[in-house]
Parts: C-alpha cells; structure tokens; sequence
DNA sequence: CAAGTAAGATACATACACGTATGTATTCTG
DNA sequence: CAGAATACATACGTGTATGTATCTTACTTG
C-alpha cells in the first residue's frame, strides 16, 4: 500500500510566505499564478482523478511548467488540500450570506432549497468532492482534516437550521447536523448519479427528487412528534 | 491525460477460456485461484482506490506473486470490471430472488426496503462503487460499461416497482428505472458520508433518512395526481 | 543603469509499478 | 512412469511521474 508521505521531512521548495496582502506587483503576480494553478488543478482534478491527474498537466493547462507549480505548492496533497479548504471557505460564506438576505423564515428555508439545488447542478464539483472523501477514506490525516472542516460547515449550517425551525414551529428528524450532512451527501449522490446517466436520471428527475427529499425532512415532522433524534422509521429492517 | 489502452493489440498471456464449467481439478484450482484473486482485488481496491491499488498487493493478499495475476487476468482494469459485473450479477440476483419470495405486494415493498438498507451498510461495496463510477466518469468504454449494467439492474428493478406500485394503487414520483438509481445513489451517498464521520451522521441516522427517503417516494403519491415522469414541485428554484 | 532578487523553465536523478519473458514445479495423460 | 501441459514464480526491461537542483529571464531598487 502507497503510503503518503505527508511529511517526509523535505526541504520544501515551495513559497515560505503565502502571497500575504501585500500589494507589490511581484506578490500580485505571485497570487495571480497560484489562483491560475489552483483553477487549472480544480478542472484536472475533476477530469483525470487526484491519482491520475498530474502536476505537468496542472501546471500546463495554468500556462506554466512543473517549476511554477513547485514554487507555490509543495506537493499534488499541498494543493489538493488548498483547494478543499477554498471549497469549504466558499459554501460557507455563500450560504450564509443567501440566507442573512432573508428575514422571512419561508423565505430563509427556499434559501436552503435553492442552495442544495445549487449544489445538485455543480458537475466538476460533486467530482472533487467525492475525490475529496474517498481520498479521505484512506489517509488519516486527510480524513481529520474532511472531517473538521466538514464539522465547520455543519456546525454553521445547522445552526442555521434550528433558528429556521423554531421559527417555523417544526422539528428535524434527526439532529440538525446530520441534517446537513445528509443534504450534502444526496445532492450530490443524486448529481453524480444523473451525470453517468443523464437519460435514465434527468435533471429534472434530480430536482424532483431533492425537492421531495427536501420537503420528508423539513416538513414531516411537526414540533410535538419526535424530539430530535429519536429515531421514528425505526421499523426498517436490516 | 493518461489513455487508457483498452486494446493496444498486445498480445494477452492471461488465460484465454475462462475456467469454463469443466470439473477436472486443475480448472477447479484455477477457479479457486481466480476467486481468491477477485476477493483480494476488492479488499484492496477498497482499501487504495483503483488508481493507487497495485497489482502486486492484490496478489499476495490472494497469497500470491503477479505471476499468477497475469495468468488469470489481462490487467488491472480487467479484474476491475470481472469485479464489477460480479456484482451486477449478484445484485439482480439477490434482489429478485428476494421479492419472489413473498406474493403480498406490501410484503415486497419491505423486501424493497430491506434490500436497499443492505446496501447502505456494505463499506467495502460502497468504497468500490463510488471507484467504478469516478472511473467510468473519465473513461468513455468504461462508461459504456457501467451504463450497460446500470440499466439492466434499473430495467430490473423497475419492472419489479411497476407491478408493485400497480398492486398497491398508487404511482410512483419519477420513472421507475429513475426511481432505482435514486435510492441506489441516496443508499450509497449516505453511507459514504456516515463512514466519513460516523459521529455526525450515526448509522441510525442513515436507516431513518433512507426509510424517509424510501417513503416519500414509495407513499407519496396517490395514484391519480402524476403521471410518472410529470416533474412535480417543479417550484424547486435553480 | 547596474546589481540583486524573485518567478519560472529546464534538466536530471530517482523511484516505482507495470507488463513480459522465462524458469520451475506440479499435475495430468498416454 | 515419462513426457506434456498447466499454474505460478522470478527476473528484467521500460515507461513515466515526481521532486530537486540549477539556470535564465524579467523586475525592482538604489
């Protein structure tokens, strides 16, 4: 079994100091290369796989050689990982500023909808992400690190969740977290899916389906039934 | 972007008839050998990934060198795919098998139930899964493959879910083969996501959003409101 | 404008997994 | 029981991606 050498005690020849927010034209150019590799790794991740994918390839569809790549990146984890945590920035900020937009409760909530719909539609996306975990699956120090930042947005969102519940007078099925997990994890279970077959699963299939999905675990259960996470279904047989 | 070279016309040494049915004892060892090649193969595409996996483990996990890889198989993607239509076969199987037993259409709707509730507790299947579809995603014969088999379980399946849903007076939201490869991808999404942080998304977790799931697709809609494919909740914003 | 520094290219050394070719032992067959 | 075929092992050549070390070119600054 390939063991990765996370940390092989090399003398990184990769920039000591992030671009940092100075406004020199060397940093800006500097920031301006690192942005290119980081969008060109995103396409050849989702294209070829992280296994596959190869740096000379990154570094080419970015403009660059594989010296560009190794003066900002240690390494293909360096900025696999750099483009995770981006990813993570992202739909944090995004979500909560589509929701900071509403007041309205029902509002709030077609917010949500929307944001997973959104989710369901990004095909390069759901790619690297399911990238992201089965890498993760195997290296423990990738998987820390999915999991804390997968917690990070759970956390956010699902406190999110049970401002917009209590103010619509509903409970969740299961615990707020979880909620979110599961969210993530259909979309994108569904998108992948109507990616290798878009005529057996439509789009429109797809947003069927979430929508329902959506609808069984916002809307089923009302206040006075479960209380959180007491299972009810629990009559499904295994 | 590494080609794959499906049919580079080299000449094959790996076996040329598969152990055919014959009884005599060196087929029957051959089997044998075959077998425990394709069990080690999935431990070990499980445990690296397809890409990362090495021949060199799957053999002498079988308890053998890649001499013995060779002769029972042309590559790594062979044994990939002698893997995966195994479990097409034993998937269909299982699954029709399970629902002749019973004649009581509700009865087969909890085999339904309990069959799709396996699948999301199988760990290793799910790790090969999500490999064959990534895999598939970036190679077109692949692809092909999968699609291939997919369809055929969802021809299966479907067929299974019409007479079903015909006994029980009701409709179904999406088409039937629509409707397997759904809970085919919410079973295996969820999984995934529960085996990345189990903490989170407890297995508990899992069975009750999938029997959420199962019902809002199975109960929800009476016989006269859709017509199959007519995407309901359409409202869903993009 | 000259010297110094930083970005990036080129060249190279290394590693490693693959596939093939060949060898050997065991089992089958006449 | 001798020769042939089969199953598997060993050894080797090859391709190829990685990472490092060095070189070049273009800014920057005094």
């Amino acid at each position: 079994m390939r063991a990765i050498s996370l940390l092989t005690g090399k003398k990184s020849r990769a920039r000591v100091s992030p671009p940092a927010r100075s406004r020199t034209p060397q940093a800006e150019r500097t920031r301006a290369t690192r942005r290119k590799l980081l969008d060109a790794a995103k396409r050849i991740f989702a294209q070829d796989g992280f296994e596959a994918a190869r740096l000379e390839d990154i570094a080419a569809r970015a403009g660059y050689t594989r010296g560009a790549f190794y003066a900002n990146f240690k390494s293909k984890e360096d900025i696999f990982f750099a483009l995770f945590d981006e990813w993570v920035r992202e739909r944090i900020e995004s979500f909560t500023d589509a929701l900071r937009r509403h007041s309205d409760p029902v509002e709030k909530l077609a917010a949500v909808r929307t944001h997973y719909a959104k989710v369901a539609t990004d095909r390069r996306q759901v790619l690297i992400s399911m990238e992201f975990k089965l890498f993760a699956m195997r290296h423990p120090e990738a998987h820390a690190r999915l999991r804390s930042r997968h917690r990070r947005i759970r956390a956010s969102f699902g406190e999110l969740f049970s401002e917009l519940m209590g103010a619509l007078g509903k409970n969740l099925p299961i615990a707020e977290v979880a909620t979110s997990a599961c969210l993530g994890a259909v979309a994108q279970g569904l998108l992948l899916e109507h990616l290798l077959d878009p005529k057996t699963l439509t789009d429109g299939d797809v947003r069927d389906v979430l929508g329902l999905f959506f609808d069984s675990i916002f809307q089923a259960v009302p206040p006075e039934a479960g209380s959180g996470t007491s299972g009810h279904l629990k009559e499904i047989s295994l």
